[in-house]
RNA sequence: GGGAGCAUAGCUCAGUUGGUUCAGAGCAUCUGCCUUACAAGCAGAGGGUCCGCGGUUCGAGCCCGUGUGCUCCCACCA
């Protein structure tokens, strides 16, 4: 087989991906092997691949692939989310591109425009996990609007409302202008805003003065019904019980006291604008003050702002400081920096209002929840997160789960022409309830359905156990098998959103766990530790780079830059570096692959089966596998990968290929080829979940295949015990041949001129062992050995043992003199502390004795290298 | 305002019950090499007051206290 010079990823990222759905190797059905289940984090049906679904899907993959490596049966199930607010505002965009407007049209004929949507965009990022190598099983794909999803979701609200879970009411809730929905306090995002405090004046009814308040936000003056100073405050204490005039609409409105206010923040004095504050509306409500909202859904005023209506509230901000000033309220503008909430989904400001929406009782239903997270039934990596957890838990407040949207799942909740309402799945049930309820049919026998839809994460929190039907279809064979999942992998975002609720979830409805282990991937940044978003424009697309790196040096790229527990710091050089990688194995198959057709079999007798090189690397994977499975056991997958980086560059083609590779055009030990081809294997299967199209590739290259035999599926051995004693002398080797390799560049001798090398030791037997190796690696014509130093040559002592170097050039002996002297000086002061501390009673009765049994090794080592240089230095 | 985390080579990070063969790795840098798998490479090398200060200990990168600097989460000072 004729090899190409270079791996061809694009060819082989198409061939193996589809070879292996034909196999069906990603598609699980219960049997009796153990079950190794994950579930995607299901990202937005609207969504496309960024560098974080990146990350966290290669981990994912890398998990599953493993898993199924070592006979589990691994299933790892995708799909999507519908994302209310997200697809919502994605079907409205298009909608208004078509010269629709939302409004104008019915709730059927939007939901029949946002369905033709999802079909025909929706989903395109489950076809780009694809082409990242992703194992899942797709005949499992699920959607969280799937008929039976949906029943699912509408019978948990209906449960969870006839348990008492869930309430309506009317509360101050994060208002999104644009999206125009109720947002969940976690769709809020903080940040710090710059902004204006704005010191304006109020007449005092009666009195020919002023007081005068502080506010960011102006333009809610005609909010106003109170103003709140506190009841110790000297500076007011004339005005309690007086009254003042809201500037440009004169609305007289009380002056109250309460110690809520900071007597020494802004003047002291507080504006009360209850339709349009949280704080605000608790003062309201404890004063008696009436509520005035100002403002319409979309954020522009309305007609009980008396002035600007119709404006922008950010527009109405800048006119109404202007016309303050003109009329003499405004007093003064300082710069003010405070948090502001945005939306989440739009990034619109938040604005707080007062709407009557359906609410998670949340004290009532998470309590197993944080004791299967504290007592790591459910098992956090890194486990910092199970104190953020905590916290949230121990104050967790009522979830707000309505949204005013037509794209999710409709709230099974009826009214009649009253507003008086029952819960139910269905219309019957609702006709029948009303009447137990009642007593009664409701007018024309209808009852009209809550125009409301659910929060996406309500539905996304039966996740783990819907996708195998496990509430539609309670206790089938599916959820008997798979659930409790494994492990989840998710980012630490939306520990609340997801995690902490489908652990509630599943409590619940399961009475038992999601998911064993929860790994929180770190976030995705840039060079300059901003987090990569759309917006910033920082975030490369990601199947840009695979046409460019490959499949495998992207998923290499991400994992190998990736602390475990840390963001990490990405930039695109990490994916050359996956990329070379590539191209080594790819070199390294080709040397390989060279020697097939020259092998030559020496018989039992003088195989190379047993020689030092093939023992040794047998000994060095084992040693190996030992510690990935470590790390795999503790999630750290990057070490893991650089473990197997370094094991395939350094430890297989640096040293073991060279010391195996035959002369130029000579044959190679049969044994030996057959072996090296089993090592080439079995690392391929190592790297095979981090790089599974390179190690498919190579696996095939290497020798014909029978039908079936795939790497995918191909069953890692475990590790076996490493002999410590033909590791050690492999690191001793490798440690001479690099220091006269040393000796060979600073006494600049050509690397084709041979050398004659005389060993000086007291252990010419290990030697032996190894001396073949040694006369290829140094281009050394002939190795002996020696028991005194030999006049013209150069020297060098490598832990006790004295090396000469004869060579047909001129001898330079400075440099060598003066490496000695340096290695004799850090000796000496190496040797002096080892003895202080032995001469130090205390050390010598308080340290362990293995302890002071290694620091009499280091003495008694440093005191015969020190003794062979001095040797070796009289010589010269 | 409350809480958590981090600070080790130019960069990104390891360093698991304290023991100077423990100061490491990968990138990057420098010096030789187009050597018959690989210049996307090979062979070598240099580089750090382990953030500052104090303490515990025979012994501290590791434990304790404290200061400084960064990051994140939570929280209703307009």
């Amino acid at each position: 087989m004729e090899l190409s010079k270079n791996f061809e990823h694009k060819a082989s990222e198409e061939k193996w991906y589809s070879y292996w759905n034909e196999q069906k190797y990603f598609n699980s059905t219960p049997d009796d092997r153990e079950p190794f289940t994950i579930v995607i984090p299901p990202p937005n049906v609207t969504g496309v691949l960024h560098m974080g679904h990146c990350l966290n899907n290669t981990i994912q993959d890398v998990l599953v692939r493993r898993a199924r490596m070592q006979g589990k049966n691994a299933c790892w199930v995708p799909g999507t989310d519908h994302a209310s607010i997200a697809t919502e505002a994605k079907v409205v965009q298009m909608l208004r591109e078509k010269g629709i407007q939302k409004a104008s049209i019915s709730r059927d004929e939007f939901l029949g425009y946002a369905w033709e949507w999802k079909e025909k965009y929706g989903g395109i990022i489950l076809q780009q996990l694809k082409k990242m190598g992703c194992s899942l099983d797709w005949e499992r794909t699920s959607f969280t609007m799937d008929p039976d999803y949906y029943q699912s979701v509408i019978s948990v609200f209906v449960d969870l409302y006839n348990k008492g879970f869930l309430y309506r009411g009317k509360r101050m809730i994060n208002w999104d202008v644009k999206a125009k929905t109720a947002l969940s306090d976690e769709e809020v995002i903080r940040k710090e805003t710059q902004q204006k405090l704005y010191h304006l004046r109020y007449k005092i009814d009666g009195l020919d003065e002023h007081i005068i308040i502080a506010t960011v936000r102006p333009e809610t003056i005609m909010g106003d019904t109170a103003i709140c100073v506190h009841p110790k405050d000297e500076r007011y204490k004339h005005l309690h019980g007086k009254f003042a005039f809201v500037p440009l609409i004169n609305r007289r409105i009380p002056i109250i006291t309460d110690e809520y206010v900071t007597m020494e923040f802004g003047t002291g004095a507080l504006k009360v604008t209850p339709a349009h504050d949280m704080n605000d509306y608790q003062l309201g409500q404890k004063h008696n003050l009436e509520v005035v909202d100002i403002f319409n859904e979309d954020g522009t005023l309305n007609e009980d702002a008396q002035i600007l209506i119709g404006e922008e509230r950010f527009e109405a901000r800048k006119k109404i400081v202007i016309e303050l000033e003109e009329k003499g309220h405004l007093i003064k503008t300082e710069d003010y920096t405070s948090e502001v909430g945005y939306s989440e989904r739009t990034d619109a400001v938040v604005e707080p209002r007062l709407s009557l929406q359906w609410w998670v009782d949340m004290k009532k239903i998470s309590g197993p929840a944080l004791n299967v997270v504290m007592n790591d039934d459910v098992k956090f990596y890194p486990a910092k997160f199970k104190n953020l957890y905590r916290h949230w838990m121990e104050n967790i407040k009522d979830w707000c789960i309505s949204r005013q949207l037509w794209w999710g799942h409709r709230i099974p909740a009826w009214y009649d022409a009253d507003g008086n309402y029952v819960v139910a799945a269905t219309h019957e049930d609702a006709l029948q309830q009303y009447q137990t309820k009642f007593g009664k049919a409701p007018a024309d026998n209808t009852l009209s359905q809550d125009e409301d839809c659910l929060d996406t994460w309500f539905s996304s929190w039966l996740w783990p156990f819907e996708v195998f039907k496990g509430y539609s279809n309670p206790g089938n064979a599916d959820v008997q098998y798979y659930y409790p999942t494994n492990t989840l992998v998710t980012a630490p975002e939306i520990i609340f959103f997801w995690v902490a609720r489908m652990i509630m979830a599943g409590m619940e409805y399961q009475k038992e766990i999601p998911f064993k282990e929860v790994y929180f991937t770190g976030i995705v940044r840039d060079k300059q530790g901003r987090k990569m978003s759309k917006s910033l424009g920082n975030s490369p697309d990601l199947l840009e780079l695979i046409d460019k790196y490959g499949a495998d040096a992207c998923r290499f790229g991400i994992l190998i830059a990736s602390p475990a527990g840390n963001d990490l710091l990405w930039e695109e050089s990490s994916n050359e570096q996956g990329r070379n990688f590539n191209n080594k194995l790819w070199n390294a198959l080709k040397l390989v692959k060279m020697w097939e057709g020259r092998t030559i079999d020496h018989g039992p007798q003088t195989s190379g089966e047993n020689s030092f090189e093939v023992e040794w690397f047998d000994n060095r994977l084992n040693e190996a596998k030992a510690e990935i499975d470590q790390l795999f056991k503790e999630f750290r997958l990057s070490e893991a990968l650089k473990t197997i980086y370094s094991l395939i560059w350094d430890d297989f083609c640096s040293w073991y290929l060279e010391w195996v590779k035959p002369g130029f055009e000579q044959p190679i030990d049969a044994a030996v080829y057959n072996k090296t081809v089993e090592f080439f294997e079995e690392l391929m299967q190592l790297l095979h979940p981090f790089m599974p199209f390179i190690s498919e590739e190579i696996y095939h290259a290497l020798k014909e295949r029978a039908a079936g035999d795939d790497i995918t599926i191909k069953q890692l051995s475990s590790a076996s015990k490493a002999d410590k004693q033909v590791l050690q002398l492999a690191i001793q080797l490798k440690e001479v041949i690099t220091a006269l390799r040393d000796i060979r560049v600073k006494n600049q001798i050509k690397p084709k001129e041979a050398i004659k090398l005389s060993i000086e030791t007291d252990q010419q037997q290990s030697y032996r062992a190894i001396e073949s190796i040694l006369a290829k690696q140094l281009n050394a014509e002939s190795i002996s050995y020696v028991s005194a130093s030999v006049a013209g040559t150069i020297s060098a002592v490598i832990q006790k043992d004295k090396f000469y170097i004869a060579t047909k050039q001129a001898i330079d002996t400075s440099s060598q003199k003066e490496q000695m002297l340096k290695d004799l000086e850090y000796l000496k002061g190496f040797l002096l502390s080892v003895e202080k501390k032995l001469g130090n009673e205390r050390f010598v009765q308080n340290a362990r004795p293995e302890v002071v049994d290694i620091e009499k090794k280091k003495k008694a080592d440093a005191e015969a290298k020190i003794k062979a240089i001095e040797e070796s230095l009289a010589s010269l």
